[in-house]
DNA sequence: AAAGATTGACTAATCAATCTTG
DNA sequence: CAAGATTGATTAGTCAATCTTT
């Protein structure tokens, strides 16, 4: 339990902190940025599918996501080669811009509130109990 | 960054893992463990600002939060002995058995999807880095 | 029928304005 | 005027229903 409620209580302060100052030093909060950064990772193949997994949020939830960076000329919709039913997100030049310079900020925050504590260990620790619970998820038998 | 995105990726998924098996069993969400939580640390002094410093939301969020947890039966506010500004938010003993109930099925799920992995280590990392976030958001300078 | 996505009704958060008491 | 709390307007999430395409 003690594990959870460190777990818990310092995602959400370092969370703030670092959209406390994106949004201090521009228009890009950092539920935005971590949407660019999945466009990116996909390559411009993303799905309203694949940003809902990757995100953590529901498919409609998702779909809102898309239609506010649309609005916001950060994304377009294209359609899908291969699926008529789906279309594709991808980064506009105004996104990928967007994308590089709140990056750049958010580097930097984490830097500072992590210091010189070490957390390669930890990462590496994060990522093991993550895939377990994939597997629990996949598998709950 | 690689630290930062295991962290938040993990917590997400492990906050839904818990929450998911506590709608299952019964009426309290995590995010209401969470809130009966911080009443019982407190025991019975909470105020609305208290909740609002523990949970991570603002004032005008837990304000809303105690008129739900009361509305439900959960807790109750009291008058503030001391500042008639103020109010007590106390657990009802309805609250106190949700409590311990949610609480049995929360540490069970914690538990399986930890399972083998040792945690201590992290715990204690992620304990030091919230001191200095806390230290730094207390001065910026 | 199942999969991908969208929409509408509802819930819960933020922020700013306001009211009350210190 | 400061601090504690509440409320209203806005924003973003969930869930369920729906529409289109496979």
């Amino acid at each position: 339990m003690e594990f959870f409620d460190a777990l818990v209580r310092y995602e959400i302060a370092l969370w703030s902190a670092v959209d406390q100052e994106l949004r201090r030093s521009g228009p890009t909060s950092l539920a935005q940025l971590h949407t660019l950064r999945v466009l990116e990772r996909h390559g411009g193949d993303a799905r309203v599918q694949d940003l809902s997994d990757d995100i953590g949020v529901t498919v409609g939830a998702a779909s809102k996501i898309a239609d506010r960076l649309e609005r916001d000329g950060l994304a377009a919709r294209g359609p899908h080669p291969a699926d008529r039913r789906s279309s594709l997100i991808m980064l506009t030049s105004d996104g990928r811009q967007a994308l590089a310079c709140a990056m750049e900020v958010c580097v930097s925050a984490v830097s500072t509130a992590v210091g010189a504590e070490s957390v390669e260990s930890v990462t590496a620790t994060l990522q093991r109990l993550q895939a377990r619970l994939d597997a629990l998820g996949a598998d709950p038998a």
